[in-house]
DNA sequence: GATGAATGAGGCTTCATTCAT
DNA sequence: CATGAATGAAGCCTCATTCAT
């Protein structure tokens, strides 16, 4: 057999390959289901059809467990967000909505809401955590949005604003719709419709953005 | 009887009257800084500085004893905004405005902050309690913030949107600075100056929910 | 007032004589319904209506309470037992079955039985309780139903038989009728009715025991 | 590598395949001793020689363990019993001793009288675990002596009398010899010597069964 | 690499008993 | 006499982590 053909590995050794994804993925169902404290690693393994101590062969402990999942389901998603806003070439407004509504589609509609959801609710108890989630995910998503901020207002869409306390202002809807539906939602309390709620976010945040106000396009009641 | 004998400490200090309160103020201390599930009843104790049995003396189990804490803590400043709102007789705006920045005071401001961001991050696994807070606190408020919406909007200070959603959106980033001090400021990482995050969310509020679009009084950069 | 009207105590002294019964009475209560162990001495105090501090102030500590019922409430009605048999002229056959079918009126049918039902079921983890049951109890049933087998046997009605194991045959179905009512029979667990069973039981050990024998007077079928 | 390695003790032994036998066999002992409510299942641990944790590996609670308990050494015993009796060809007098003296050796004579006493003495405080019993075994072992009476009647040796009731006449002393056994015998109080005392029985039983009365061969006292 | 048995600290809750008032 | 607040040992159960096989 010749060593080039690294395609053609038998089936144990792909396996093989494939147990660490196979254990994140079983990692964030539960990490997201039940938050970090409250995931037992036995359900872990059990989820992923592996032994407890399999998973310490792949991960040091529960922490750098987690630290893998983000890596593998975050920071991706991220690159990507980066490259679209760079490329964009409309107006601002429709960029800010665009980001908001892909940011629900990609994130907040999917798993990885929970672990947004999780971050905020448990960075307190376990702050290396919360400092490596800051750094890998919180610090670059806050950039990108100022970033479309200060194009927007530097082509005189919007405002002159303070930047970096409007990002939170515009960040914290959907972060509060992702905790809700993590929290509150999966009890059967109050349910929210995404879509309406993003709406009616979006044509207040977007009026109170315009440099030039404008009636809105369409009635929201 | 010799006077020398009234130094001898009791084993324990009659304190019935006083007891409930300090055990509240301990146990309210304890779930802010660790959430619910992470605080230990035997901390709680010794925080109060009685045994562990004690606890149980006054409250059923732990439930009952954070459902306590609410009841001692939230419920009485739902009670006083409501009355408050009744009342008031300025601008719709005005009102907003002023119940937001008071909100902060009475309750971002001090550690009852920290009940919204618990409950918010574990009423996903502790359901019962979920509901407890639901009908007690998150109900009022809700009704609470739609009144002051439909008052504007009735008396044409507001555009006609979706009350129910805006309320959220409305809500969204007072929530998520609670839960911010709580999580990612509480272990040094990026700290929010409450007072320029308001304004500026009320700034952006003000705009967005305005019937008659006007300028924006101060520059907010 | 004169010394000579005990009867006219005021109210409060007279109530004060009351209270050991009352406690005696809500601990008959209690140790029947749950067994030694299971009962808890708040329980008894507040079923009787006083703290549990006073409890302590009529008995030493839950064994003597445990005692104190016994004396209260088995021994007189075996000193009655024992008058009966003395006095009784009929055959002893009728003595068999008027003693069984009264144990049973007294004892069996009402909360008593439950006290013999504590016994066989916990004496082995109270050895110093079990030692006073069978000295106080237990020797003077056996002697009582001795003598009664012996007065049989002696005017011929009895066959000639062991009057020491005799007397454990003859009490056994007693005995698991009173721990059947309490255990399973509690649960909802097949019930069984008192008289029938006595009735069966009796006409096979009145035939068991008989010297000459004689077909019975009832079909029980 | 060295020889001398071979002494090292592990920290703990794999025993996969005999653990469960093991601590079945000490919550035998430890549950016979001391009942149901007074087993810690720390000592059951201890007295198996593994740790707490452990047991849980097996059992998922106490409730389960003592279930397990019955099922292994319980439940064999009767299906023997069932088999017998369907095959025995002799006499119903016979076959309704050897099942009596069988049951004692079986049961009565060894640990295994401790379950039975449980039963009667906790099952009131354990409702669960008392349906469970008497499916598993009070009702079945209910059907097998009724069906050995009306098998004796239908052939005549027996007089025809209520099955159902006669059944707990005759199973009466056997429990309360166990019971005896593990309560005040245990204390050293009026030990009973079993086949003396059975032997009254059955002879007491069987004149009292007798269709045609018959002499009693062997003078019992 | 993979397993899974074993550990043991730690959390919630109960209850007989004590003792200042 | 009465009270009832307080104690603290003890019991059941969980789970991250280790390690012989």
């Amino acid at each position: 057999m010749p060593a080039l053909d690294l395609k053609t590995k038998p089936r144990w050794e792909r396996r093989k390959d494939a147990r660490p994804h196979e254990l994140l993925a079983a990692a964030l169902d539960l990490f997201v289901q039940r938050g970090y404290a409250a995931t037992r690693l036995d359900d872990v393994a059990a989820c992923a059809g592996v032994s407890k101590g399999t998973l310490y062969l792949y991960f040091e402990n529960k922490e750098e467990l987690f630290k893998a999942v983000v890596r593998e389901h975050l920071v991706s998603v991220l690159a990507e967000a980066e490259t679209y806003i760079e490329q964009f070439t409309g107006t601002s407004t429709e960029l800010l909505r665009n980001f908001i509504l892909g940011w629900w589609e990609r994130i907040g509609e999917t798993k990885l809401s929970g672990i947004t959801k999780l971050m905020m609710a448990e960075s307190g108890n376990f702050p290396d955590v919360a400092r490596f989630y800051h750094e890998e995910v919180i610090s670059r998503s806050n950039a990108l949005i100022i970033r479309m901020l200060e194009r927007g207002i530097r082509n005189g869409e919007f405002r002159p604003i303070d930047t970096s306390h409007a990002n939170l202002v515009i960040v914290a809807p959907v972060i509060v719709l992702m905790m809700w539906k993590h929290s509150f939602a999966s009890c059967g309390l109050q349910a929210i419709s995404a879509p309406d709620y993003l709406n009616c976010f979006l044509d207040l945040i977007t009026h109170g953005l315009q440099a030039t106000p404008a009636p809105s396009s369409t009635s929201l009641v």
